[in-house]
DNA sequence: GATGAATGAGGGTTCATTCAT
DNA sequence: TATGAATGAACCCTCATTCAT
């Protein structure tokens, strides 16, 4: 997957084509975010050295600080952008014109493909064990993502609730439950995958099963 | 909250009251194990200071290493000590000969009670995030914790669906359904709770309903 | 072999018998300076710890600072106590009215015999490896027994040059040259014996005979 | 005297001078092997800060490890730098074809002028004090010094027994006992010239002049 | 821009020594 | 006297950051 990026030179800004130069820097940026989410993701963002950063990048330790301003910096911007443009496609699903139980199935589908099988588990995973000491990262990562996400899915919730597709508001009032098991299935496959490997696809469906079910009964 | 603690002094395991030395250091044990909690959540493992550990529980730095080999294994002691004590009583929940629902009740109350407002909500959370880099730990947690508490869970699952207390087998083969909303809990208060509040128990109830929500009405 | 001591209690001195009390102490001093000796051979005087003495001893710790003001005077008194008692052995080899080669075979096999198969080649080497660090332990060492050997060595070869016994008087310039085979014995056993074992006695004797060899017969 | 080493850039290896910052790499290099010889003779292995010898050096102390694994590593590199140099003089002294009294008197003064009166000797005396606590230096002391040395000797001693240069075997089975009396002298003057002071030079010719005797005139 | 050698503050760990029991 | 828990100074090593080339 590749790390989008959102550093424009002054050239390309001005809508020139960019020069080699400017080429071969965008370049050295994303291998630096792309070797920096490897080291971020197999260490923690303290244990994660930026000597093997730079040596996974195959640029020198110095080229990190041309391009982040430190070791933090960094990091944001690797969440900023390899989360950013997966926002609009959820906001997407959310506001089609389709059943709710369609846009689950979606949900599920999207998150497996392009979140669980993707660096997106990293980054989520990294979100949630580095948030509490970036309170600076928390914050992006909620007015960015999650609040967008979630008031997408709030409002497509208390559409469905007047609509009569579901028929307890419990979920609207906390559209976190829906993301409850896709969290579990990132933590849990990084830490007891070894012990008891959990399909997350089955797991996600599972629980949207419960509920979509229809009422027991003849 | 006071951490629970295994070591005995040769006199106490003897029947022997533990004289006055013994006791206090056990309380400085016990100081240390408090102390590091508190450290360790604030600032994660790596970047937790046992200089501040020991300033916070009292003692001199050197005392660390009287009642811990080194920080990992004070880390790791932590969780046995705190989480321990704890898998016996969800246990007995699941073992008693009461209905489902009741089952589900309790458990949101002793969640709330007795992990949410505790320092085990901490404990949780650093396995979450601390895990990946101690395999060891994620392997007790697993050992000790989960695999007991999820074996009693499915066991009673099965034992509703044969019942007919509930009507799908989702839960009986994902009983971690259930603790996805707690640890989401968990998460969202360390790193959103500034932004949105979060009321752990109301969710937990929604959740509850949800799962055991009667058909709708006719 | 035990090591010898010079602390005695005051009932002693008094010449009352001494009691069972001041018979443990004893007992227990022996003990901390054959256990450091033990500890100091293996590992040098800086890197041994007196945690190990005190249990390699079966004391505890404070106990050892009962009868040793600190660790370098424990290393002090443990070459005053193992090399005191040799000195008047040698001396009295010099001393005594016999011919040289007699002599230094004598003294061949006492080396081997007291120092090269004892802990006093132990002690030798400590204090050739650690007497840089120690100045007063290497002037002990100088005083009490290097400077009384060699000089019953010295007045023992001005004899024999006097008397025909030996026919260059280098020897009696130094006399350290008839100890330096015993040193190197020390030296190399600890060092490459895995590699190349040294028999110490032959060295010895084939560095007796070169010196006291009879020219080639006619 | 300057500190011999190995270590050539990439471009001093391809042929290209090398640039100013690999010389001044270079010079730190050598800067820190001379202070940590310094420190290590000093107060030996364990005692010798590493701080100090950055600070005798002129450098930071992360330097240190920019050229050196770590500590044992700098100090097995200091020997390795040293004697290495050396050993080829020594096997030339040996393979050359000039009387064996020749040879003997060359040693001498070699070992005077290039070990003595040198950091050699520093070198040697601390192989000797610390080499039972490292294994690998004596091995590597013994594999490219000592076993090479030695068996120069003993093959040119072999020689000369049967040229008839030397009247006895003893010598040719242990070489050692040529070298002992040096060796002797290294520990002497560490330990006891403040009481004592031994000419090394003098020591050594009246060893050989023992060795090397004519019979007695008759 | 790009490099990577150099820096030096910081932290985990050890261990001689002390002292309350 | 004996104990051993407690102390805290000391030291090796790491690594984010800087800067001369």
């Amino acid at each position: 997957m590749a790390i989008a990026t959102r550093k424009k030179s002054a050239a390309s800004a001005a809508g020139k084509a960019p020069g080699a130069r400017a080429i071969r820097s965008q370049a050295r940026r994303e291998a630096i975010l792309e070797a920096a989410l490897n080291e971020f993701s197999a260490r923690g963002f303290a244990a994660a050295r930026l000597d093997d950063v730079a040596k996974r990048a195959g640029v020198a330790k110095g080229t990190i600080y041309l391009h982040f301003r430190d070791k933090e910096a960094l990091f944001q911007e690797i969440v900023r952008s390899v989360m950013g443009p997966f926002v609009g496609t959820l906001e997407g699903v959310f506001a089609a014109d389709i059943p709710l139980r369609t846009i689950a199935d979606q949900i599920v589908e999207l998150f497996v493909r392009e979140v669980f099988e993707t660096r997106r588990k990293d980054i989520i995973r990294l979100i949630m064990t580095e948030g509490p000491r970036f309170p600076k990262l928390a914050e992006f990562y909620y007015r960015e993502v999650l609040s967008r996400v979630l008031g997408g899915a709030k409002a497509r919730l208390r559409r469905a609730l007047d609509r009569g597709e579901i028929s307890h508001e419990a979920l609207a009032r906390f559209p976190q439950l829906i993301a409850a098991p896709g969290m579990l299935a990132i933590i849990w496959t990084g830490l007891f995958d070894r012990f008891e490997p959990l399909d997350a696809r089955e797991l996600l469906r599972a629980h949207i099963d419960i509920l979509f079910r229809e009422r027991k009964a003849a």
